[in-house]
This record gives C-alpha cells, structure tokens and sequence, in this order.
DNA sequence: CTAAGCTTTCAGAATTTATTGAAAGCATGA
DNA sequence: TCATGCTTTCAATAAATTCTGAAAGCTTAG
C-alpha cells in the first residue's frame, strides 16, 4: 500500500513531466508541486533533501518561480534562512501561469507576425499573396486569442467557469 | 528590403522556436509552418530543401504531424513521390492541437490525480489532509478544464470566438 | 573586523533530445 | 524478375539543455 510520501512523490515527478512538456523545466516545476502540496513554507534545505537534487539546482528553480510569480519569499524573524512557499489557490495558479506563457510566447510571436505582415505588404504586391493571406489568418487567431484572454483576466479567478457555462448555455438556447 | 523567401524563413524559424516551448519539436513545427505558407503542397525532397535538414529528419516530422492529424499525405496520379498539406483554417488548426494536448498531457495527469486521491482516501484519515485537499483542487480544476473543452470542441471552428464575447457581454449585462 | 550561515553564480559534466545518413523496405513498371 | 525511385528506420553522433558543486557573495552576530 502506498504511503503519504509514495504518492506526494508521484505526483511531484508527474508534475515535473509535465513541466518539460509545458517548457518548463523538470526541477521548476517539482519544486512547484512540492510546495504546492507542503502545508507550510520550506526552506531551500528540505527542498534540496526531498527532491534529492543540488543546491544550486534548487537555487535557479526558486529564481525562476519567483520571475513567474507563482513563488514567494518568507523572511521568518528570528530565522537565518528563507522560506518559500507557493500560491495555492488552483484558479489564481492557472491565471499566472497563462499571463507569464502569453508574456514568453504568445506577444513575442504577434510581434514577429506584424512586423512580417508590415513587410509583406511594403513589397510587390505581385507575389505573396498566398503568403500574405495565411500569416493574416495566423495574426488574426492570435489577436483574437490576446482579446479573449484580456476579457478573460478582468474576471475573478473562478467565475471563468460560471462564464463559460452561461455562454454555452445561451448559445444552445439561441440555436 | 527583405524578399518573401526571407520573411517565410523568419515566420517559419520563430514557429519552430515557439514548437520547442509547446513541447513539439523544432524541425516538426518548421515542416508544418512550411507547409501552412504554402500555396500547393510540397514533397519531401522540396522539404528537405527549403529547411537544410536531412531526409530522415522530415520523414519523421511528417510522420509526427500526420498522427496529430494536421498533416494529410497526397498520393497525386501519375507522381511516384508523395506530396503532403497541412489544415490550412487557423481556428480547426487551433482545434486539433488543442485535441491534441489534451489527449497527451492532461487525460494522464486526470488518471494521475483521479489515481492518489483514490490511493489518498483508502489511506488512514490522520494525516495527508492537506494533500488530500490540494490534489482534489488540482483535479477539480483539471476536471473543469476538460468540461469547459468538450463544449466548446462540440462548437463550429470559429464560433467560439463569438462565443465568448456572447459569455462575456452577458457577464458585464447582468454584474 | 572576522566567523558563521546561508544564497547565488557559473564553468564544466551529465543527461536528454534531436539529427544524420546508410541500410532496409516498398511499390511500380519494364 | 530486377532496377528504379522513393520512403522509413534506427544506431551512431551531434546539439541542446539541465544539473552539479566549488567558489564567491551577502548579511548578521559577536
């Protein structure tokens, strides 16, 4: 029968898959699913310990969680060393993470589109207009995407859900 | 003043870099953004060609990209070498990724959850409280994830865009 | 000021992932 | 049947990424 620390470990290492599957590497995202699962803060020490990985190791994943934001730093009085601990609610979880993937992915690629399109179109307009029309449908997805998802974060974290259940709802009603 | 050939290749490298943080690799997003911007569909020597990479690597890409099912083989009659397209609507395209990486990244992390809190419950009650509570979050969350998809998977292409501006006009009407 | 206790940095090592290219496979047509 | 023209496979190699650990950096206490 598996024990509290079989299964805390499996879905550590699950989560670290899903990490490098996400671009995120395999230790950041452990040591995100260690303190998401830990009651209370740990230092870099146990964390070092639990995942049986290098200090230094544990000191570039924690820069790089703070950098997302989904990390903070505790200064306990009294102690010497820092603690870290992690945001636990589910839906802010997931808001973060989709702004910082926007921030890394989704504007750096809407910028290479305009800029594509800025150039496309400065030329002779007698060749690449297949060109032309596919990198616009492709910069159009991605606006659409951005406005959505401006939309979307002005909303508090779980009514996402209550609203897309009311627009599913209306649209079986009008169709 | 960049040629067409060039701003292609840029579109087409930054598509291969974004590829690589989604967890595709390179040279198979390359191929499929070779592909997008292309008016008629190219055989793989004319692949290996425009991408300097080696036969076997875009044998393996294609092979990749037909089993996503965003790549279709063309036997045309009276050609001995087969040519290959790809889904040239962006919104179905969005769509089958989306079916995609639900299929290879979040059906198994559900199995995985729905797996420790079943482990979890048959556990003595003492402890593991707090892990019980956060895997059932993590899994609610999942869970609604996958609900909120198979609606909108049931939808035509661009309709969810509609959509959600519907869910959200509601929203703002009724707050 | 120095020592102690901790964190950060980064060059090199280890590991993982991607790519090549030669050989094998497969279909067609002579 | 064999030759031709293409595709696929996969072991070896190359490239990219990640991890380690020793050294340097902070900060606090004495």
């Amino acid at each position: 029968m598996a024990t509290l620390d079989q299964i805390k470990e499996k879905v550590i290492l699950h989560w670290g898959e899903m990490g490098s599957l996400w671009g995120i590497n395999r230790t950041m995202a452990q040591v995100h699913a260690l303190l998401f699962l830990s009651d209370e803060p740990l230092c870099a020490n146990e964390i070092m310990e639990e995942l049986q990985i290098s200090r230094g190791n544990v000191s570039m994943a924690l820069r790089e969680l703070i950098s997302w934001g989904l990390v903070t730093r505790l200064h306990i009085k009294g102690e010497r060393r820092e603690y870290y601990t992690t945001e636990k609610d589910v839906w802010t979880m997931g808001r973060i993470i989709a702004r910082e993937r926007k921030k890394r992915e989704v504007d750096p690629t809407i910028n290479m589109l305009r800029e594509s399109m800025a150039e496309l179109e400065s030329m002779s307009p007698i060749e690449g207009d297949y060109e032309r029309e596919q990198i616009q449908n492709l910069l159009n997805f991605f606006e659409t995407g951005v406005e959505v998802y401006k939309d979307l974060e002005a909303q508090k974290p779980n009514s996402i859900l209550k609203l897309l259940g009311t627009a599913l709802r209306v649209k079986k009603f009008s169709s």
